[in-house]
DNA sequence: AACAAATATATCAATATGATATATTGTAGA
DNA sequence: TCTACAATATATCATATTGATATATTTGTT
């Protein structure tokens, strides 16, 4: 067991916290995770297929409407999975800052256009900022509650870290390209 | 134009420097790009062929041994797509950080795992940063000497700011999880 | 001359994205 | 009650990319 898929680990890891259906899957990414990770429909529902298959995880059917919510719940198979995956060494920690890219090219099209870029990266952070810091709040006066918390406080720290770097950066940034001539 | 592959872009931008192989396409990538981009062979050179078939580079074969490099160039029409790119809208900038992931589920394995994984991200981001800061004089020297450097720099130190934010939020880290128990 | 390391190109199965199609359920307002 | 819209929910697929590997050449070292 080396280099797994990482969408099985992510959907075990979400699974081992509670039952969840794929499109509750991908919510939980797109909220608690954004931040670090990130994953398609196209890889959830493929991925939620084969757990079933290989026995990491079950499917049932919920509710007795016409068409019902399929909800996964991890196995104790899975969980072993999740376990040993969780202790093996990080295989790769990667940034893809699109805004980067433009702006190493950047002068290809002059610092007006790099300014642009940086100023719309700085907007997208201090959009998300409060979000993180909102739940920095509600994590650390529920820590008592779940043991969980703990590390979900850990992340969001993490977050709330980088971005308030990459804020001082923008700022050194702007009055850089800005100065004698823009 | 809308939503293009970024390893064309990517190539576009270091052809747009110098002339170059896909090898050392690649190597520019692992030193220069690394801190917020990367890209594999088996991304490279397709899209290098792909490239000078869309008349955006060309190809030359260069010197006299038996087996030519394989040098590539960027056309006018390649510098026009280039620069169309850079004043588009980024579309995403994105994080994929394993560690960050293992610590979100930690709750699993426990602190001890936990605090292996950051002293390891920690241990990995100070060998590097000494790389980032001689970079960075370098380029505060140079600046005179070409208008791109000024653009390095700017990557250069966001690389700087955000490693400096992390190992600051590892310290923090790893005392939230070894106080009380551990 | 022998050998290792770096240079260089290429391919491919496995993986993941981004877009899209489709249908159902909940809900707010007319 | 009807209706329209948003949210919920599952699924698929062409395209993009990775990670691994194969192969060969050139350069540097002993």
């Amino acid at each position: 067991m080396a280099n797994e898929k990482k969408i099985d680990c992510v959907i075990l890891g979400l699974l081992s916290h509670e039952e969840l259906t794929g499109y509750e899957i991908k919510k939980r990414m797109d909220t608690m995770l954004k931040y670090f990770w990130s994953a398609s429909y196209g890889s959830i529902y493929p991925a939620l297929s084969d757990l079933v298959h290989r026995g990491l995880a079950t499917k049932r059917e919920s509710g007795e409407n016409k068409r019902n919510k399929l909800i996964y719940a991890i196995t104790d198979h899975g969980r072993d999975y999740l376990k040993e995956w969780l202790t093996l060494p990080v295989y790769k920690d990667e940034l893809r800052y699109e805004t980067l890219l433009k702006l190493f090219f950047g002068n290809e099209q002059g610092a007006e256009c790099a300014v642009h870029h940086i100023e719309s990266f700085e907007e997208k952070i201090e959009k998300e900022l409060p979000y993180l810091l909102g739940a920095q709040e509600m994590l650390k006066k529920s820590l008592n509650d779940d043991t969980a918390h703990k590390y979900y406080l850990l992340t969001v720290e993490f977050g709330i870290k980088t971005y308030g770097a990459y804020l001082e950066w923008c700022k050194e940034a702007r009055t850089l390209l800005m100065e004698n001539g823009g």
